[in-house]
DNA sequence: CGCGCAGTTGAAAGTTTTCAAATGCAGTGG
DNA sequence: CCACTGCATTTGAAAACTTTCAACTGCGCG
């Protein structure tokens, strides 16, 4: 899905804009244009609007795999533990973005989700949702490509972990949420971060003290402005140059 | 696919192993029992065997999306250019192993696949295999598997990069060729990388020196011997004991 | 036989982590 | 309404690991 933290594009939806589905949020999820009949199917297949609260649990790793989840409102924040026990935070999920899509080939969750604070989702149970794509070629097209965004995500963020700094990191994971806030019609350039310094330096594969060192220095240079977890973006093209500039571009001829 | 790198444990196939598909591999990439009917359409499908030469491309990134591949022989390796114009490795894929899987969502490939080695691969057209995936349940099936599994591997290969050594990553890399090699019934301890030092080192987010350097370490501390490509892996359990005493376990109480 | 690329090795430089400690903020109970 | 406790965040300084730069060795191919 999107914790496609490393690309600034704003991930266009896929599909055809023109979904019938009642949920406001389903242009962002399943975006797929159906007829009458096919929509009530799908209807009938989603559970909207549960509620969950901040550190509660919508799945736990290993528990049974049942069901994907889209995301209403609220922030999710998916991870597993590793063979040593430490904790490794594989997502963030914002509304409009669906969970469990990397669980699909295995009887059990590859992962826990977590709310980061009082959130919806809505459930969707997969095997009918399996045997309604294969009735509807569209809605199996969908998930084959939202399964391929997810891969593609997970790949730019194999590539920021493996060759880009703190800074750049941080910068990427920035503009990454502005991207999706902008989506939902939300400010790109003044949120709050649904998670605490904690869960983005273990995303980011950093130290919660290097995390805290780049928003300073970031803030610093007026790049930013911090205060906890607000955030307003102030000079958003000097965040793209700082990923893009990976090497600082000194190389004429 | 299956640089499920961090993944000890041997990836077992998911489906069913009756396959009646002519390819001797198509129990690692296709191992669906289908009847004779479903099994001649399939291979209509399939074209196989084309043959590629070291150094050759099978798809390049941005060039029209229209086919997965399998790999047959060889072994091959996926890259894509940083906007900064590095090359990152994004996979090593062996026999038996489902090359484009990242791409379905889009009209191009999102990275390229070079052949590390003389290799043969076979050709899926992708929107022929959704047709008959939604006529064929348990084929679409196996396609979110396979999907599921290539967005397990990545989330694996990220963990490793956000907190492991350079120790870890690469004891990591040669029990997840061990294990892939076990798969096709060669030799898991005994074996030649297809890859060279680089190219290791661009995967796993370390500078080639330090590849080298952990070679000659492990060398030294009979974990393995090398000669250039040749390794054998001379003490599995010490390198399982590497990756998975992250934290040395010097925790009573 | 020599060129050139792949791999190895050493030493210095740079980032990030780790350890320690201080500060801020929030919810709880008095 | 305030003090208190606990967690989140920030900061400083030293330690650790990896990279970078340089140089050398080895091997394959023309």
């Amino acid at each position: 899905m999107s914790e496609k933290i490393a690309a600034i594009d704003p991930q266009p939806t896929t599909g055809i804009n023109q979904s019938c589905l009642q949920c406001s949020l389903s242009n962002l999820c399943i975006p797929i244009a159906v007829n009458k009949d096919e929509i009530d199917r799908l209807e009938d297949l989603i559970k909207q609007g549960k509620t969950i609260n901040r550190g509660d649990h919508i799945f736990k790793e290993h528990s049974p795999f049942k069901s994907l989840f889209a995301v209403r409102s609220g922030a999710i924040k998916t991870y597993s533990v590793t063979e040593d026990g430490e904790e490794q935070v594989t997502g963030f999920y914002l509304p409009g973005e669906i969970i469990g899509l990397d669980s699909t080939n295995t009887d059990s969750y590859s992962c826990s989700a977590k709310a980061l604070e009082r959130a919806s989702v809505c459930e969707i149970p997969f095997s009918q949702l399996e045997t309604l794509a294969s009735k509807i070629p569209t809605l199996q097209h969908h998930f084959f490509s939202l399964m391929s965004k997810e891969i593609q995500g997970s790949r730019q963020l194999t590539m920021l972990l493996s060759k880009n700094t703190a800074e750049e990191r941080i910068a990427s994971l920035l503009l990454s949420l502005s991207s999706r806030f902008k989506l939902r019609k939300l400010s790109g350039t003044s949120f709050r971060l649904p998670m605490p310094r904690n869960d983005i330096g273990n995303y980011l594969g950093l130290a919660v003290e290097t995390v805290s060192r780049v928003f300073t220095r970031f803030q610093k240079s007026g790049l930013i402005s911090v205060q906890g977890r607000e955030v307003v973006l102030e000079d958003i093209d000097a965040l793209v140059d700082i990923v893009k500039n990976h090497s600082k571009c000194i190389n004429p001829k």
